[in-house]
DNA sequence: GCATCAATTGTGGTCATCCCCAGTGTGGAA
DNA sequence: TTCCACACTGGGGATGACCACAATTGATGC
């Protein structure tokens, strides 16, 4: 896992130093991309952090780059930049999911305030992913005949109907009951439960 | 429960008319409100439907009653329309939940659109929030004791344990157990999970 | 062929759950 | 005072969950 950036794409050279030095003395790892093009080809998956982006850039937009990101799930947080933006504009990139949208000239510490809420709400974001990975992972190690009992199981139904609906034995379905809780990590139907009902399945 | 109603909040009588047909066209029902204050004094917790708020007003800003709105926990997805709204306005309303924030002139289409969209969203919270009301109202029927126990039972714990916490008989758990499965109206401890699990507590 | 794994079934037993029966004590409301 | 809700306790029995031990079949892979 990547360490947390805060990934600075602005053509201008200036603001760029400017940002990165301004995050640097609240403790905050910046580093810097030139072009969307450029974040772009360099992004990925696993970047972590949050992304300030400049709208107004030479090639592609910060529009552009939006929209790129948001085809490639990219789930880090998007703060925008902007000296020309209008109401539009900030409508409708906020209701796609970016995270704030300021206007330059804007207030440093405003900024600062704003790059370190957007990299708390991400390192919330891939905790709580963390914990789904695994339950995931442990999901796909059951055998199919293990899922199909663990969702009766989940329908709070007896070891009996079970049986009785997939023509087996009792017995049997002990067994992949068990195999079940063993590989979930969990102890009792409960827990399985609670740890599936969050994230459904 | 009342039916769900588009608020026009606005002071000027023209656009109440003009915004009340065009709903009406597509088959939403409208409802007119001549200032905020007017609006504020009306509402009730039961309103359901969308807002549609103008921002400049005579008396009360539409940003004033969207903020008196909040602190009442209004339930309902606020459209903002002004003429004269810059970025930070925008912004900072659709941070605070605002369902959207046209500028006038908007397409009339457009608008009524958002509105369905507002509505539709309203009537999915509804619909969570009286399964929701359920739960807690049946939560609200256990004794304390039967409380208790079922924290214990969701963290997974046998009778013998939890008589053991509480200092009493594993009988006297039993009892409780099962009452609270009977109030709760679930047959057994993984229904009781998977009902409790999406909003805690 | 041999190893491994998934799926299956069985015996016998322990422990937990659930429901029937019945009873005590306390505090508040009618 | 009487009545009721609540918390508590007990026995006994039916049923379900779980476990250790033991074993067969079929498919996959070396």
């Amino acid at each position: 896992m990547t360490a947390p950036l805060a990934h600075i794409v602005d053509d201008d050279e200036a603001i760029r130093d400017a940002l990165t030095w301004l995050l640097r003395t609240r403790n905050v790892s910046a580093r810097t991309w030139s072009s969307a093009e450029e974040f772009l080809a360099g992004w990925q998956p696993d970047f972590n952090g949050c992304i300030v982006l400049d709208i107004r850039m030479r090639e592609m937009s910060g529009l552009e780059c939006f929209d790129a990101l948001l085809e490639r799930r990219n789930p880090m947080p998007v703060i925008f930049l902007t000296g020309h933006g209008d109401v539009p504009m900030a409508v409708g990139t906020l209701k796609k999911g970016a995270f704030d949208f300021l206007e330059k000239p804007f207030d440093d510490n405003a900024l600062v305030d704003v790059v370190i809420r957007a990299m708390e709400s991400d390192a919330r974001r891939l905790a709580s992913q963390e914990t789904q990975a695994t339950v995931s992972g442990r999901l796909a190690q059951l055998t199919p005949r293990e899922q199909e009992v663990m969702h009766l199981v989940l329908a709070g139904k007896f070891n009996k109907v079970i049986a009785d609906e997939l023509n087996i034995s009792m017995r049997t379905v002990e067994v992949h009951r068990s195999r079940v809780f063993e590989k979930m990590g969990v102890r009792s139907a409960v827990e399985l439960a609670q740890l599936l009902a969050p994230g459904r399945d």
